[in-house]
DNA sequence: TGTACATCAGTGAACGCGCGTTCACTGATGTAC
DNA sequence: TGTACATCAGTGAACGCGCGTTCACTGATGTAC
């Protein structure tokens, strides 16, 4: 019989999970040593292997949460086009751009997650599918292709708009990108629900 | 009077920034250590600090030419639709993801320059502001303004493609991902070229 | 023409440091009697 | 009700290793005489 609660080592895991995110996103995932993650989560490096084989195990782990998460937030709107203008407009938005910590994981870190090994692209290529349905299926679902299509097309402008946004060190040039994202997204986004009249 | 030729230091140098921009879009600029950088250049290691003050310094100077090498082979191509849409092609293409080492810098790096220090971020700001013009003097002249949020707008799907395409694990998902890239590109590049008529 | 010297690009061992990982230990708790 | 024990999440020092960086040294070369 366990002294804590039973839920106390998943409580714990899942605390882990969380502020590692939070981290991989701000340090990147190399930039981010054990003992650093797991001092967010108030815990000392010793107790980091009671809860995952490897780093590579947790980042599988972030790597999962942090799509679910952002899939979550993307089944919570409500349909139509305003919704999804919406969502480009905040996540273009200036506040995102100087939050990488608290923002998405694919404009944090999807070219490092390029470089890992399978199990977390794996987890990665799980989490994007279901992003990208979650999208499609609210621009013509009577056009399957032609809407999963304009998904990639609208996913891939946000989450390079906003690496480019964060990239560049000129302010303006900077807000330039992010309006730019919005009004090409926005484009792209018109032409799907266009298509889908047809 | 120097013992080498007086270009002798100056090629050493040129050989290890290329080599090195290749070994960072393989593994990363954190992945890539001033020994393995140096072997790949035919060097040892003690031999970096006699021609960069620091691995940033190498990293800025890297970042500066590789921008430069893309917008040099940008400003190669003959003016008109036709030589962008094949560029397009060419950029989303398999061979392109399936080399990051011999590809661009942006869909390698973008990211984790996004985390690096002023200079190497400077560099990468002057490096894309030239090749966003280039792109957009190719669109329509005549209105700047739209012409650079349209380049920005094939920049950006490009490069978050091309990342998307490396990252996932489905080779079929991956493949669809170029295809759906190269036809969210065309229809934002005609959309361009229709407004630049009007 | 031949020898001694100055130059300096490159060598390779060493530096302190932080990494991912391991492990003997702690100490608060729930249970047994 | 009170005491002894078993449990196990978490501690913190230590491991080998590769990092970025430093530095005393090498050795091939061009020049001086």
């Amino acid at each position: 019989v366990a002294r804590y609660g039973a839920e106390h080592k998943t409580e714990t895991r899942r605390r882990i999970i969380e502020t590692a995110g939070r981290r991989f996103k701000q340090d990147g995932i190399d930039g981010s040593g054990i003992s650093a993650l797991m001092a967010d989560a108030d815990l000392t490096n010793g107790a980091f292997y009671a809860h995952f084989a490897s780093k590579d195990d947790l980042v599988a782990n972030v790597v999962a949460d942090q799509l679910r998460s952002q899939r979550d937030a993307l089944a919570m709107l409500p349909p139509g086009r305003a919704a999804l203008a919406d969502y480009i407009g905040d996540y273009l938005s200036p506040g995102h751009r100087d939050q990488p910590s608290a923002g998405c994981p694919s404009a944090a870190l999807l070219d490092e997650i390029s470089r890992c090994d399978g199990p977390v692209r794996d987890a990665y290529t799980d989490g994007v599918t279901a992003i990208i349905s979650e999208i499609a299926t609210r621009l013509s679902p009577n056009e399957p292709a032609m809407a999963h299509t304009t998904a990639l097309g609208l996913f891939t402008i946000l989450v390079a708009s906003l690496q480019l946004a964060r990239a560049v060190t000129d302010r303006k040039l900077s807000d330039q990108v992010l309006h730019s994202g919005v009004h090409n997204a926005l484009s792209l986004l018109d032409l799907g629900y266009h298509n889908a009249d047809n």
